[in-house]
DNA sequence: AGTTTCATATGG
DNA sequence: CTCGCCATATGAAACT
């Protein structure tokens, strides 16, 4: 059972945590096109009723299929009408922006089919990668109107010391020439579903190719729902170890807002080593001349460049950086700006990186440093539960391209160990760098010889990498094992991938000598699609383990709190974490069935139970 | 003064 | 001849 979800603006927006004190200007009631009441009448508003703590929402209920079962119903109360069916999987247009005032009204929801991310997918699929996917416009273009261009991406909203001045973004966009949110939902999403249809049809190449695209949809979904209870529930940081761990490296803090104390002596000591001047050692510019002036040419200020480099202020200089760096992104003002309530909020995006990996919005929190996870510490009676999935990109790449003997050494433990006992001479390292050569495209350095050596006895894994490589440079697109497509070669410059071939001497005479792409632009292209058809499947990959995971959780105290492309946090009563470990071990064996079937490729999570993040393998 | 790009760091 | 993938975030430098 699927119920469509149209929340009412007239029972939120206005200023954060501002409830509404009345019902105030709405939506006129959607004129609902398979004939339920359009005007007031036993469905229509009831404006007197007190609007609940998720606003007001118009619903309607829908077989799997899209096909309506009743009529839409508008209802003061969106949170308790989701509390009345706790099985049922919400439509709506997008979780992001749908679900966390549910959150807030502390519920949660089973499943959901995210319209816009599933529009991206199908959109991706059908070679149309970048049109809009707003709800408008996907309403648009069934009906053949002008498609609308999607609003702008919302900017990230620190949740520290923001003050709460800011508005709820406005969805659904302002109706306009009678577009109504509820038949869109409704017509997209039966759309949505004959294209899925006809897209597994049409690839009869790919076996399962409806099956797998159907998993990646409800995986997207189900990632949205994960990232917005992530981003709401918070990862627990304890802002008193983060400052003592600070002031341990830092030193103490200017009280004028300058570098803090060890930053500064440190400063001072590079002016020292290079003779006393006016240096800024944040500057790569200056640091470059100063080394000048002793007589050393450097290429950049890199901290590999400079380890190469005999000269007293060398060491300084890597010492200062290392630590500028977490005074600047990961200081004291970071941590009031991101945390709050003992909890770091970061946004999730997720689908955010082509590859299908989440991104975010703010705070940094796929880059947290090492060294800053010390302040990552569980609740008091609480643990984590920290799931690492080890040399999966690899694992991967002997799944999808189903290379027998590949496959065999991806049921070992350690893959790149396997690897070098078959066909290395049991040189571990060098079996590492072939095989991520081989996924990255590397062809110098060390790679090359290691290269051939995989391919002696790879050969199949290789030409999947390679076959991607070369359709990438020959302009076409390729897809990750469960039908994620890679954008077109001319995403940025030429919209959404319209075949432009037809002006082959380029928009302005700077036509490359050699043909509609450079060879060097072709080769990136190809190390690109090389590269998409592991990553994004990896993705994948975690997005289904995340998403079983949470299944099996859910009914649990325990909370998803952490998530970062191949590595999950649970936070947990103590109690519960073997429950946790082995819940998180079944679902990582489920992950490998729904993907890849009987295949002998295993996936080895590194799972530890710790008190603090920074503890974990 | 405001905006964009570069350089450099972090993460996987 | 060259050639490693995907990101975010910061401050400095360059640009409008």
């Amino acid at each position: 059972m699927l119920i469509a979800v149209v929340p009412d603006e007239a029972g939120v927006g206005g200023p954060r945590g501002a409830l509404p004190g009345g019902p105030g200007p709405s939506h006129p009631p959607p004129a609902d096109g398979a004939g339920s009441p359009a005007g007031p009448g036993p469905a229509g508003p009831d404006r007197s009723a007190p609007i609940g703590p998720a606003g007001a929402a118009w619903l309607r209920p829908l077989d799997d299929a899209g096909q309506p079962l009743g009529p839409a119903r508008w209802s003061p109360d969106l949170a308790a009408a989701v509390r009345e069916a706790p099985e049922a999987r919400l439509l709506w247009a997008s979780t992001a922006e749908c679900y966390p005032r549910l959150l807030r009204a502390g519920v949660r929801v089973a499943r959901c089919h995210d319209l816009e991310l599933t529009e991206a997918l199908l959109l991706g699929h059908a070679g149309r990668w970048g049109q809009p996917k707003a709800l408008a416009a996907g309403w648009a273009r069934l009906t053949g109107a002008p498609v609308p261009p999607d609003p702008p991406p919302r900017a990230a909203t620190p949740p520290g010391d923001g003050q709460g001045t800011l508005f709820e973004a406005s969805w659904p966009p302002p109706a306009a020439g009678g577009f109504d949110p509820m038949s869109a939902l409704v017509e997209v999403y039966r759309d949505q579903q004959a294209r899925l249809a006809a897209a597994g049809r049409d690839a009869p190449a790919v076996p399962d190719a409806g099956r797998r695209l159907r998993l990646l949809v409800a995986a997207e979904s189900a990632g949205a729902v994960i990232a917005a209870e992530m981003g709401h529930d918070g990862l627990p940081w304890r802002v008193d170890v983060h400052r003592d761990l600070l002031i341990d490296l830092l030193g103490e803090p200017s009280p004028v807002g300058g570098p803090p104390r060890r930053l500064a002596e440190l400063a001072a000591r590079i002016n020292e080593a290079f003779g006393d001047q006016r240096l800024h050692p944040e500057s790569p510019a200056e640091v470059l001349r100063a080394f000048a002036r002793e007589g050393i040419r450097l290429p950049s200020t890199r901290a590999w460049v400079l380890r190469g480099v005999d000269h007293p202020a060398v060491p300084l200089l890597l010492e200062f950086k290392e630590l500028y760096r977490i005074w600047t992104a990961h200081g004291w003002s970071w941590c009031q700006q991101w945390v709050r309530e003992g909890r770091f909020r970061p946004e999730y995006v997720p689908g955010g990186v082509v590859s299908g990996r989440w991104a975010t919005r703010g705070g940094g929190a796929l880059q947290i440093p090492k060294v800053v996870r010390r302040a990552v510490q569980a609740d008091p009676g609480w643990t984590f539960v920290v799931a690492d999935a080890g040399q999966l990109e690899p694992r991967i790449l002997a799944a999808v391209s189903s290379d027998a003997r590949m496959a065999r050494a991806a049921g070992a433990g350690d893959m790149y160990a396997a690897l070098a006992t078959e066909a290395f001479g049991g040189d571990r390292a060098r079996a590492k760098v072939a095989l991520l050569g081989a996924m990255y495209g590397q062809t110098g350095g060390q790679a090359a010889p290691a290269l051939a050596a995989l391919r002696g006895s790879y050969p199949t894994a290789l030409s999947y990498v390679e076959d991607a490589a070369r359709v990438g440079e020959t302009g076409g697109l390729v897809r990750s094992w469960l039908g994620r497509t890679c954008p077109p070669p001319s995403v940025g410059a030429n919209a959404w991938g319209d075949p432009d071939a037809a002006d082959p001497e380029g928009p302005r005479g700077e036509a490359p000598p050699d043909g509609p792409v450079s060879g060097a632009a072709a080769r990136a292209r190809g190390r690109f699609t090389r590269n998409f058809v592991i990553q994004a499947t990896a993705a994948e990959w975690a997005l289904a383990l995340l998403a079983l995971l949470r299944g099996s959780l859910s009914g649990s105290a325990a909370e998803l709190v952490f998530f970062q492309h191949d590595e999950v946090v649970v936070h947990c009563p103590v109690a519960d974490a073997p429950m946790v470990v082995a819940a998180v071990q079944a679902a990582c064996e489920r992950t490998r069935r729904l993907l890849f079937g009987d295949t002998p490729v295993r996936f080895p999570l590194d799972v530890s139970v710790v008190d603090c993040y920074a503890e974990a393998k």
